[in-house]
DNA sequence: CGGTCTCTTGACGGAGTTCAAAGCTAGTGG
DNA sequence: CCACTAGCTTTGAACTCCGTCAAGAGACCG
């Protein structure tokens, strides 16, 4: 049972085998359809989450109806809205089903239970917070340096297999333009790479 | 010596006077001039700093000559580049002083030692950042979903004495928006104020 | 097979950028 | 303490790129 999230963790730390195991016996499963909420936003973040397969996104939803998306999040992968889940407040966040998913869930007292048991786990958790706070400020700098080429072209780049999974609205809504920059965009790439051809 | 950080760690922690004053004494002061540099980009970040007074700002410079502005660190917290402090390896930002700044430098080697001789001071550090993700975040929301005024005012609300200290190119190039776009909202602004003065 | 969601495309309008010039301010040195 | 300079800010003109609106084609799901 959970066999994709004992690799994860197998390959990724020095955790034995039975210490996984206590670790994946604490979290519920929970199949997700596309399109399935995991946290409303105004609700209180209770639960770590870990995606087995499929992908999650997490998002602001604006008063004028506009959406736009934190981060998404695919298999292997962890999420939660941090500081919901931290504090226990409310989120200001929707998270969601973009396709078909599996996920794990830890209510956070357990969770909480399992860093102080675990020092390694600990310290893995912390691993990852640190890949959190250099990818954001990677982000920051791009959104703020990069015209919407860029981002767009830097997106492809770090994540080569999301185009064919998201709809292109929500890279859109990634990226901070509209989508009707996006498709400009893309027909400016494809003109580009159809005049290499010809060469 | 170094009152204000033993005052600040005093008021922020339950570290105990001695503790506190063994922490400081790991630290090297350093007086910054008017844009002094503190850390250049392609350096490695060998140092955690702490601003005792006066304020830094760690921008990216871009090939083309433009930079843009991470932080702003003022008196009274810390800074570093984060990825380059923690692998060790080279710097894409830049450090500098706004105006003269005292700042204490801990060499990372020392402080990674205080972290594990001292445990609150380790839980103090991460609440610290917790707090950076958590304004990391939001700087991301903002960027992506404020228009121009909106981001100017919330960054007139979350740091009311910021305006006065820095030049507004600086402003502009922390809120992602041409010098041009800011003054034309300050006009706004201004012509707004004087409309309600009237009535 | 119908309906919904998604993507593309065109026309248009507007907000933001660039470039350039001029006024203002603050800091420096004499 | 004053004069001068360098940097900062404002403003105008022209332009460009992006966004909104709207329509239509295509793909996918039930």
């Amino acid at each position: 049972m959970h066999t994709e999230f004992e690799n994860y963790l197998a390959s990724q730390t020095d955790l034995s085998g039975e210490t996984i195991r206590h670790i994946g016996s604490m979290a519920t499963m929970r199949k997700l359809h596309k399109n399935e909420a995991l946290l409303t936003s105004g609700e209180i973040c209770r639960h770590k989450v870990f995606i087995i397969n499929g992908m999650l996104r997490s998002y602001y939803l604006r008063t004028d109806g506009s959406e736009h998306i934190l981060q998404f999040s695919p298999q292997l992968t962890w999420t939660l809205d941090v500081e919901s889940y931290d504090k226990q407040t409310p989120s200001l966040v929707n998270i969601e089903a973009v396709e078909k998913t599996e996920v794990l869930l830890w209510a956070k007292p357990d969770f909480d239970k399992l860093l102080k048991e675990i020092p390694e786990l600990k310290t893995f958790s912390e691993r990852l917070i640190a890949r959190t706070i250099y990818h954001n400020r990677n982000r920051i700098l791009t959104i703020l340096s990069g015209t919407p080429e860029e981002r767009y072209l830097e997106f492809v780049n770090t994540y080569p297999d999301y185009l064919a999974r998201l709809p292109l609205r929500m890279v859109a809504a990634y990226l901070g333009i509209s989508l009707k920059t996006l498709t400009r965009i893309r027909h400016a790439q494809l003109q580009r790479e159809a005049g290499i051809m010809d060469k």
